[in-house]
DNA sequence: ATGGCTGCAAAGTATTTGCAACACG
DNA sequence: CGTGTTGCAAATACTTTGCAGCCAT
């Protein structure tokens, strides 16, 4: 998807930090950055953008559903792009790499929920944790 | 459960601040505090409780695996009771109340997610957020 | 040209930590 | 009594905000 088309379309402007923050989301493969994160590979393309920005920038694509971030335990935000089937993540304990739960493994989750809850679901987001088989 | 006794028994010492912070979530039923909540709570029975006594509190009742928290989207921590079947969340978009999911909706999960998932499950605690049957 | 964005700096929350005094066992 | 724990205050971490100048349109 192209980010900056989708923002020019809602009648953001495009500027220099818009797009280097967005082409880094794009090329990551749903990679999930801390703001921090996020912040070192700007500057490598552009050292004046500021954390600020950052934090700008993920707040306006999370307002248009193009990103979505959560909390751990301890800790900062985690942005990441959203995708109808990439809203569940598991983080292994030991090496804190967070991937995505399998699409198959959602749908049923996704089906559990829906048909129980007493809620209209709109947003999930969960992690679970545990070891992954890198590390067992 | 007599946390008080609990703590006593691994060596801990009981005092007043701690006494409190446990009667408090020991009549509570599984309510969802943020810290801020549970200190004016705490400070109702003790005017001199500090707010970083009841970080340590929770956080050492989280060592020994009394309490759990988890962090909402925006804004602080959430710390409850902790017990096999209450890891998971569902979080009202209107009204910001929490609830528990059914326990057999989170059976369900739970199974789909150990057969299909390729990690040693250890922890999971997610909130669904939707809008709950008090506020459609 | 004009108002949306930015960098910078400062403020705002949430949480953690250092330390001297205190009090549990 | 000795040390684990506390209140207090300061430090840290993360995020948001105010503002003057810049630049995309």
């Amino acid at each position: 998807m192209d980010f900056v088309r989708e923002l020019k379309k809602r009648g953001y402007r495009i500027t220099n930090p818009r797009e280097v923050i967005c082409s880094i989301l794009e090329n990551s493969g749903h990679e999930h950055f801390t703001v921090e994160k996020l912040h070192q590979l700007s500057t490598k393309k552009d050292k004046n953008i500021d954390l600020a920005t950052v934090y700008r920038t993920l707040e306006l694509l999370e307002s248009i559903d193009i990103v979505e971030h959560l909390h751990q335990a301890h800790g900062s935000g985690i942005y990441y792009l959203k995708s109808e089937n990439d809203n569940n993540h598991i983080i292994c304990d030991l090496c804190k790499s967070i991937f995505d739960l399998a699409k198959e493994t959602k749908e049923k989750i996704n089906k559990v929920l829906v048909k129980d809850s007493n809620f209209n679901v709109i947003n999930h987001h969960f992690i679970y944790s545990g070891v992954c088989k890198n590390c067992k």
